[in-house]
DNA sequence: CTACAGATTGGAAACGTTCCACATCTCTGA
DNA sequence: TCAGAGATGTGGAACGTTTCCAATCTGTAG
């Protein structure tokens, strides 16, 4: 069984090796000097008395806890998950620890605010914000008392740095690519804003940029799961279109199971394109057509612009928008009629 | 620009509203009592100042951190995504929070117990260890300090209590699935015991079952990559090999991919199997055939074992293996011969 | 009006560290 | 031998809470 018995203190080592505790401070703080044979008596009784540091006093003396609260609407998807990952590894590098505060999985931005109150009250130094859904209005009182770093998602609001992938970019080349096999008819599946920041623009994008290439384009709204999955197939046989372009490659995915279930070949009936290139779906199996983000450059950016801020610099740049590359799979083909 | 002021205090708040601070941190708290108009004066003053109760100093006079302190080898795998969010979320039911230390992604047990000692400076109650690497003789002297649950793979030290899946029944029905295809000439793909303690007890249960149904059983040293492909592949072939079990859906992918570049048809050809379930890989559209592992349930139950032990108790199984569920995919048939 | 119980409030100690001011020790060079 | 400088060691204040105990207030019953 466990023994909850006190953990030995500065102090208990202190008296252990005859030395009062702001040597033993030193020795484990690395500040200020200690003759090396007191050192190691030092180390040597708290080797023996199993002393690990307080790091919860420590933080509440120094003012500091190296820890910078990352708030992640759900961490469940590759694409949080794969962030998260990123910002954790370069925290550590500039020697700081991430703290990762959940939303709760439905929108509701209560949750989310209250989310961000308990990052504060851990003390984190700074915040990095990766929720496509929280609005700015909600973030800038955060932003005014720590630095804050909004990550995966442009952000205008002055006060707010943010690190993002230019989706216009990736929009329009996917939509070249298709108008370039030979495309005119195509379909873009939508998202609400609400629920994806991000995804509206990049559709937005997609659709724009097909129609200055005199594409015609069908909006559908997404997602296309089963009950959808009959009335969407049947639609597109109908309006005789020869591509869709999906806000996502889970979306994209989606679709194609469906597609699969009735039998539409891709990309000999019908093309699809995805976009993210995150996590598992971008193997080579399913060989999706898609736009790459890079998304470990987003979290290690993020942290970065983090870290500046929090030395007391400002970032370079304070919207950085990164680009991404066009992945061309088997799922696109030029369209058979 | 950030300002960097002090953040308000108990004792800020209590000025303005004009009471003591044990009067403030009784209303935080909610300990003791506070006649209501009182309790309406300082939340006013803290919401006018932007009070925020300060954690780090909570936690230190009160000796709780409320936080559980997960032990994740290498956090970018969808297993370990996974998992850590099913933890995340069954502990902020229980009112902890998770914080999270990775090791170095390298195999390296220094690594690793270094980040254990960061999580008991960061005065974490208890462990949750999630590595498949990191030895029991490690992990000791941790679980003789704090609660400490071993999650993802048996244990069997009598100080330290687990959550996994049961290897053997997994591989055992994938085993069977293949001989009552009607395989009888079998290929295993096998790894290093010291890169996973839970793939080798899989696929050992894999080539023993094969072995006591009569089927013929080859062992590859995995994984499959691009260099290892071509003579995989040839060898598969020479020994009239019908069937691959892989390690993981990882290896599984990795293989038909693999397999792909070099014609070879899945099932036509030869039948793979995967393990876990866990993530996008098990989308239908691959439709591998494959051992599903309940994540989920081995993230919650950890943590509700890890609650239990915090309160006293001690959990109703020690050590609990969970069952998994064979799911049929299209990667799986008859053999052709 | 008085006494008493219960509700409410205030003051001080404690938590485990860091940091500062100061004391002491050791060594160097005149 | 002595002064002074630098290295080393000591003790106490401070950080922002909670908690315990004592003090005060309020209301009720006798």
């Amino acid at each position: 069984m466990v023994e909850r018995t006190r953990n030995p203190t500065i102090i208990d080592v202190a008296n252990r090796a005859g030395v009062s505790k702001s040597v033993v401070s030193r020795v484990f703080s690395g500040r200020g000097s200690v003759r090396e044979e007191t050192r190691q008596r030092v180390l040597i009784a708290a080797e023996q008395l199993g002393y690990v540091v307080n790091a919860v006093a420590r933080a509440m003396v120094a003012h500091r806890t190296y820890t910078v609260g990352a708030f992640v609407r759900d961490a469940s998807t590759a694409f949080y998950g794969s962030l998260l990952t990123a910002m954790q590894e370069r925290a550590a590098f500039h020697g700081y620890r991430v703290v990762t505060a959940t939303g709760s999985g439905r929108f509701a931005v209560a949750d989310e605010y209250r989310a961000l109150e308990t990052l504060m009250m851990l003390q984190v130094e700074a915040l990095i914000v990766c929720s496509g859904a929280l609005p700015a209005a909600q973030i800038v009182p955060f932003a005014k008392r720590l630095p804050t770093v909004v990550a995966g998602r442009p952000e205008t609001h002055e006060s707010i740095t943010s690190v993002f992938c230019d989706e216009e970019e990736g929009g329009a080349a996917l939509a070249d690519h298709l108008v370039d096999l030979g495309h005119r008819n195509v379909a873009v599946v939508t998202v609400a804003e609400s629920e994806s920041i991000t995804m509206a623009p990049r559709t937005a994008a997609m659709a724009r940029r097909l129609r200055q290439r005199g594409a015609r384009v069908m909006e559908i709204h997404g997602p296309i799961h089963d009950a959808e999955g009959r009335w969407a197939t049947e639609t597109l046989r109908r309006r005789e279109i020869t591509a869709v372009m999906a806000p996502s490659d889970r979306h994209a995915v989606a679709l194609m199971e469906q597609l699969q279930l009735r039998n539409v070949a891709v990309p000999g009936d019908l093309s699809v394109t995805g976009y993210d290139g995150i996590g598992d779906l971008a193997t080579p199996l399913i060989g999706l057509t898609h736009w790459r983000q890079p998304i470990d450059l987003i979290g290690s950016r993020a942290v970065d612009a983090v870290v500046r801020l929090l030395d007391g610099e400002t970032p370079p740049d304070h919207h950085q928008a990164l680009s991404g590359s066009l992945v061309v799979g088997r799922t696109t083909a030029p369209p058979s009629r």
